[in-house]
Parts: C-alpha cells; structure tokens; sequence
DNA sequence: CCAATGTATTCTGTATACACAACACTAAGG
DNA sequence: CCTTAGTGTTGTGTATACAGAATACATTGG
C-alpha cells in the first residue's frame, strides 16, 4: 500500500473542519493563532496556510489586523447554498452521456434501497447522503464542474452536520434519492434534474425547521 | 477618503493574476518561490499565502515536495468552463426579484448598444464584457451564488484574457448582449436564460476556434 | 464621574532560518 | 555502455523571530 504522504497544511485544513463539523469549533468563534497551533501541535505557518485555503473556499472569514473567524451560520446562507448545489448538480446530469446515466441510475435505486433499509444512524446520514451523490456524479465528464461542486458542497456540509437533528425523518430523503435514481435509470434526464431540484430545496427546509434558532445568533 | 489598507499576500495575489492574464506568467511553468518574491520584493511568506489561495480557487497547482505551477491551458477546460458559468449566471438570473430584472434590462440594452459602439480595443472587450455582467447580476440577492460565480470566472477570465484574438467579432458580441437584455427588459426570463448560455458557449467557441492550438502544448 | 489621550499588551502580518525531500550529477560496478 | 549507488545542490515545507497594528488599560484633565 502506498502511504499516504500530505504536507502539515492540508492535515491541519482536515482537522479545521472536522471541528467546524463537530462544533468543536463555534461558529462566528474568533481564531487565535498561537493558541490554536499549539493546541494542533504545529507552528503558526501550516495553521495559517490552511486558513487561508478555507477561506478562499468560503468556509473561513478574515479582516485585515484582526485575523481569522469561523463564519458564523446563517439561515440566509443555507438557503442560498441550496439552489446552488441544485443547479451545478443538475448541470452535471445534463452533461454526462446518457448511457452512463442508465447504468448508475440502477445502481442508485439499490443504493437509495440500502440507504432505507440500514435505519443508518445519525452520524451516518450525511456521510451515506454524500456517498449517494458521489456516485450520481461519477459519470460527470466535467472536471471542473466537479471542483466546484465539492467546494460549495463543503459549505452546505457544515449546515448539515451542526443541524441534522435526531429524527431527521430518513425515510424522506432515501424516497427522494429513489425518484430521482429511477428517472436516471429510465434515462428521463429533465425529470431526474426536476427531483434532484426538489431533493435538495426540501432537505434543506427540513433541515432548517428542525434546527433551533439558537443556532444562528452566534 | 479612505485609503487603501490591504495585506501583501493580497497585493500579491492580483499581481500574480495580472501576470496570468498578461502571459508574464508562462501556463504550465514552475514557480521558484525565491526567485519570484524577490521579483514581487517580498518574502516567500506573502507570496505562499497568495499562492494557496489562488490554488483553491482553481488557478494555480501543486505538487507536495514540487511546489507550485502555472496550470497549463487546456481547451478541454475552458470548454468545461463555459457551461458552469452559463449555469451559474442563469441561476442567478432565475433568483433575481423580476421587477428589479426589467429596470436592469433596459440599463443592459444601452450598455449592449455602447458597447458596439464604441469600437472598442482588444484590451477592452474583456472589461466591458465583464462590466455588462457585472449589472447583469447586480439585482442577484444570493451572495454565496454571486461568490461561486466570481471564482470560476477568474478561471475563464486567464482563457480570455490569453486567446483572444485581434479580430474578435465585436458585433457579435453586442447583438447576444442585447438579445438577453431586451429580453430580460420584457421580462422574460426563460429567453433571457437562453440567449445567455447562447452567449457563453459561442463566446467560448470563438475564443476556441480562433486560437492557435500552439497555446496548449505547454 | 466622564471623556480623552497616552501607554502597555496582545496578536497578526511579514521576514528569516532551518531541515529534509527532490533532483542532478558523478563514479563505481556489472 | 548501461545501470545504480553515492554525493552535492537546489528548493520546498515548516518553524521561529521580528515589527507594527489593534485592543485593553491606565491616567490625566475637565
């Protein structure tokens, strides 16, 4: 096996978003560099190379003389991020070659079965969720649309993790992931596209009504 | 008024962008940090950080032990580039208030005329085009969206900027403007959506067609 | 007591220093 | 002659050092 070899900044920009997912690291919270390198056990350099990157991602904030914040929540931003996963989303789709489509949309439909069946718990719903799209993309020709679509879909995840609640109703999205896998498997690109659209509006609104608005003030 | 404050590595990074642009900065080439800061004269520090930063934004790679590079040209992504930002761009149309739509139609049709007016310079065009979607957007409420947008414009921006050729049709240019913004002025969104990924894909086939392929070896 | 200015402290932004990986070149062995 | 181990050099990745901005605190004048 070849070992895997990554340079401190990208492991510190892992490590800084599994805190921000775990809420570890709180949200609008304000960066102390010294305080936070040590705490990771590295120097300021990394740390610093690696907020830049997230910032550059839209995760992080910066003023000039004040340094680094965590970006705090904002129902605003959710909503906004929604459409645009949707949109690039569905580009995709309509970019991959339709045979391709056919093929995964089977493998889509087993998948959004399994997603079903496993009464996944919390903690595995959005790495499942994730996984699903994943594949849905998998045939996407476009380069850097998936890029893109990564970067923004890091964004959302950070709204996923800190307010998927406890009785995040599974059977929902698995019925959502099935419509949208059964339209690609018939090779019905628009109606996939319109599901898809549907998918991720609805996942966020019901994100958004479970989550308390405790959340937000930060 | 108020002056300017900004950090080096910012500086940095629209120097290093003005040199993409310009060609000073070879697609493909190998950056020597050292030598490079000393051209900027900076430290390696500022010049790192505006180095990362571009490399999450899609415009500069790198390897671990190598360092960074120029990303080489490619029309296969500058062909990738186009329909993400017809996609993006026409989201935002969909998300604009309509009302707000049609006052910036008609501010989009007088720009459109002037524009083939004015016989405007090679080194022009790209500005004004960029002008022209700039209004086009500015009614958009979706920050995160208009954010996603201006990163991978940056990207599509090198290609312009790098391959547009002496004899650029101008006019043509104008009438696709126009035909978005009289549609956008009646109000009608659908036709304005169209003639916009019209725009962006003819655009980036011009561009295409009149490049010599020389550009993409490196 | 409050306002305003001066001073101390903290932390960022930038520069420099150091260690090790990657590459180039030479030399020895087949 | 080709291959490969050894050696030197260059350049990145990371750590540390320094300078100045921002903030908090104290002090003085009203």
């Amino acid at each position: 096996m070849a070992i895997e070899r990554k340079n401190l900044r990208s492991q510190v920009r892992d490590e800084l978003l599994a805190r921000m997912r775990t809420g570890l690291a709180k949200p609008g919270e304000s960066i102390n560099e010294v305080q936070l390198a040590a705490e990771l056990g590295v120097s300021r350099t990394p740390l610093r190379e690696a907020l830049i990157a997230l910032e550059s991602e839209g995760q992080i904030t910066s003023e000039n003389g004040k340094g680094f914040r965590f970006v705090p929540l904002s129902a605003g931003e959710f909503e906004d991020l929604a459409p645009v996963m949707a949109a690039l989303e569905s580009l995709a789709l309509e970019l991959s070659p339709i045979d391709e489509l056919k093929k995964v949309g089977e493998r889509l439909v087993a998948l959004a079965d399994a997603f079903k069946d496993e009464l996944v718990e919390h903690s595995l719903v959005i790495s499942r969720d994730d996984e699903w799209h994943a594949v849905m993309l998998s045939v996407c020709p476009n380069r850097r649309l998936l890029d893109v679509i990564e970067s923004v879909r890091g964004s959302f995840h950070r709204y996923e993790s800190l307010l998927v609640a406890e009785d995040v109703k599974v059977e929902r999205v698995a019925a959502e992931h099935a419509a949208i896998a059964r339209a690609l498997a018939e090779g019905d690109v628009p109606a996939a596209v319109e599901a898809l659209k549907v998918n991720w509006m609805q996942g966020m609104r019901r994100i958004l009504d479970n989550a308390s608005s405790a959340y937000f003030t930060a």
